[in-house]
DNA sequence: AGATTTAGTGACTATAAAGTCAATGAGTTG
DNA sequence: CAACTCATTGACTTTATAGTCACTAAATCT
């Protein structure tokens, strides 16, 4: 057999993109060494180093990772949503597997790899669209008050975020999406939501 | 004269903390070596450490001059200002002078040490209180929607922290808060007021 | 089976940056 | 003016960690 070698080196390097997106989840992506995600990945430190030439391609393949399976799981779950409260929950259901390591991410976006970035933004930029088509649709049927839909959306994305950055102020044990979620999808609607439509 | 030498002394301990402002403002926080900030000030390196017993209390000192006046600034502000949108405005005019700065706080709040964040908490304490009060006058008054005061005010926050930690995006040259914090007030004011009250 | 390739190893190197300290000399005091 | 104090200096030490490389052993090939 040609392929059980391959195989292998490829299980390994899913292993150490795994053990590192726990550890970076559980202590953050750039205080974390690539000794620790080694250590984590059961393997020595040099092989972190045949598998990702530098410590950013590391990350970066750790994030895009990340980034490629939200963003599929946002579209199958929003694309199914018709209104904006059913996108709204399918944003948060959808990033519940990936809440540790997705906090990171939006704690030291400014000061991960340019590339890393990106994915962030195209997590972003994917639920972007289903929210900014759901609401258009909703203010044409006057259930949403009209307002620029970049602005609805930067709300909201700006208040999911202020609680999972401060999510040791607003949830100090167990998930903040679990606990202050809903809370927080209620809240938003009602402000977007026209008098009439409130429910 | 014996005041003569201390009065040097804390006139390089207050240019090693400006200076260190204006680095950190530039180029981050937490990437700013203690040698970056020496060469900015004009000293040795090893006279940081005869100001500071370590980089972190610099960081400390350098945060906490820009929390004490950034929150009595806004206190001053605010205070005089009856409605929500006028406390808003002061926000927004308080924070202008430290824009630069309070950006970096921002993005890398969470990583500071606890006693920097702490200042970063303490100014948002302040505006929150003055938004509350403000927020409950009118929902007294029928012109700003009934609903959680926290709910209101993390809001805004989240809002505007997301054009501050994304300034490269919402205003790629000059103050974010020069060219979207209007355009900031007058959305959020739009959704928070009753449809009555809007202008 | 013997030769060859290669995934994995871990001791080692290079580098950056925080923090130390003995020396210096300007300012202060008696 | 002589003695002394102390803010400042910058070369040095220490430590942490990313990245390298010669080597091992297991899989694959001929």
């Amino acid at each position: 057999m040609k392929g059980n070698r391959q195989l292998q080196k490829q299980a390994t390097r899913k292993r150490i993109i795994r053990s590192a997106a726990r550890v970076f989840a559980d202590h953050g992506i750039l205080v974390t060494t690539t000794e620790q995600v080694a250590r984590a990945a059961g393997v020595a430190h040099g092989t972190v180093f045949a598998h990702f030439r530098t410590q950013e391609a590391l990350i970066v393949a750790v994030i895009e990772e990340l980034g490629a399976d939200v963003a599929g799981r946002l579209h199958e779950l929003a694309s199914r949503s018709r209104g904006v409260a059913a996108v709204l929950r399918a944003h948060l259901k959808g990033l519940a597997e990936y809440e540790g390591l997705y906090r990171r991410l939006v704690v030291e976006g400014m000061q991960l790899p340019a590339r890393a970035r990106t994915s962030l933004v195209m997590v972003q930029s994917a639920i972007s669209h289903h929210v900014s088509e759901a609401a258009e649709r909703e203010m044409e049927a006057g259930s949403v008050r009209r307002m620029p839909v970049a602005l609805l959306f930067n709300t909201w994305i700006g208040l999911l975020h202020h609680y999972l950055a401060n999510a040791d102020l607003f949830s100090p044990h167990g998930s903040v999406l679990d606990r202050r979620g809903p809370e927080l999808c209620r809240h938003f609607l009602s402000l977007i939501r026209t008098e009439q439509n409130q429910r």
